[in-house]
DNA sequence: AGGATTCTAGAATCCACATTCTAATACTGG
DNA sequence: CCAGTATTAGAATGTGGATTCTAGAATCCT
């Protein structure tokens, strides 16, 4: 069924993230993406209706395998563990993380696809679900103090490293623990 | 002598100013920011030599402001005080506290002009300075801890509230406190 | 082999913006 | 009033980059 392909979805989106981890997500020109796959422009939008939903594409895969390790801890009822995921997978996903924590989706997808809102809508739903679940089994937690602690504070911690190119070192988990065990009392995380 | 100005720089940047406020500074066209003042583009290019110079100005005055106050509370030894000036700061200059924050220079200037480079080392060496004499007054004070309490975990509190368009609520300064109280010990800040 | 189908190729088009250019204006000092 | 100058006015130019279009190629099925 048909001339074999060349350039898969994969390819693409594999090429987009090395420009993006290299020169952030605007330097991802359609003419860069075919030059660094050695591919014509037609290709990528054989693939891709435009540059708008294969950056989207990026950015939701980035997401929902980003998200998932965070919401499984939470809900293991583990804020600790939730908190440190990030600098865990920065470690392990250098150039995802530089994508997903440098920048906001709206700096990388310049307006969001239609098609792709139900998608975006439901991985936010799912975060906010997983604390608000956390919250109401905790009834001394303020909502509002968890998300500080589990998510804000490890994207500080994690920030200023991922800018600098680096990956973050041990401390910042150190700095993360102190700061959770501060904010969330032992016997409610 | 010669015909009188319509158009100051003062103008022309608080316009900038307002329409990165309302829709980011990728929205910060010659043409856009013409028409905010209802001037020709000839008029901003007899002020401003290109648009990278008219933004770099503008993130340099936004600098100079907002770091001055972080780092009189630093050179008064008082690490809790330089925390907050973040939150209050947002409070009091939302527009040019939502510039600063929510972007990274690199986003908001393309290539940043030669001429001011030595600016903004400038600016860098005073932040960088305060802190680290700050750290050399404290000697159990490990400067990476330091400015995380002070800068990143003050940056990551206020950012949800800029990013919705909100002013940061008290309750961020509580926060923040909590979190300074357990990374510096009182002995030391 | 012939037709259908799925891609690759890459040139051509289009558009948004920064920047430049040419005139016209409104002041000042003499 | 005249020359000089700082500035407004806004049209013209140029470029980077997304998108579209037209061909040509490689595969499968019958």
């Amino acid at each position: 069924m048909g001339r074999p392909a060349k350039f898969t979805r994969e390819d693409i989106l594999a090429a987009a993230l090395e420009i993006t981890a290299e020169s952030g997500p605007g330097a991802v020109t359609m003419a860069a993406l075919a030059a660094r796959l050695g591919a014509p422009t037609g290709s990528l939008y054989h693939r891709f209706a435009s540059r708008d939903l294969l950056l989207a594409d990026l950015w939701i895969h980035g997401v929902r395998r980003f998200q998932r390790g965070f919401v499984e801890a939470l809900a293991a009822d583990d804020a600790l563990a939730a908190a440190l995921h990030t600098p865990r997978w920065c470690r392990s996903h250098p150039a995802r993380a530089r994508l997903l924590l440098l920048h906001r989706r709206q700096d990388v997808v310049a307006d969001w696809p239609e098609r792709l809102g139900p998608e975006a809508e439901l991985l936010e739903r799912e975060l906010t679900d997983a604390l608000s679940d956390f919250a109401a089994r905790h009834p001394g937690l303020d909502p509002e103090t968890l998300a500080f602690a589990t998510v804000d504070v490890p994207y500080a911690a994690v920030r200023r490293h991922l800018l600098a190119g680096r990956r973050p070192p041990e401390t910042v988990d150190e700095l993360i623990t102190t700061t959770c065990h501060a904010l969330i009392p032992p016997s409610q995380g």
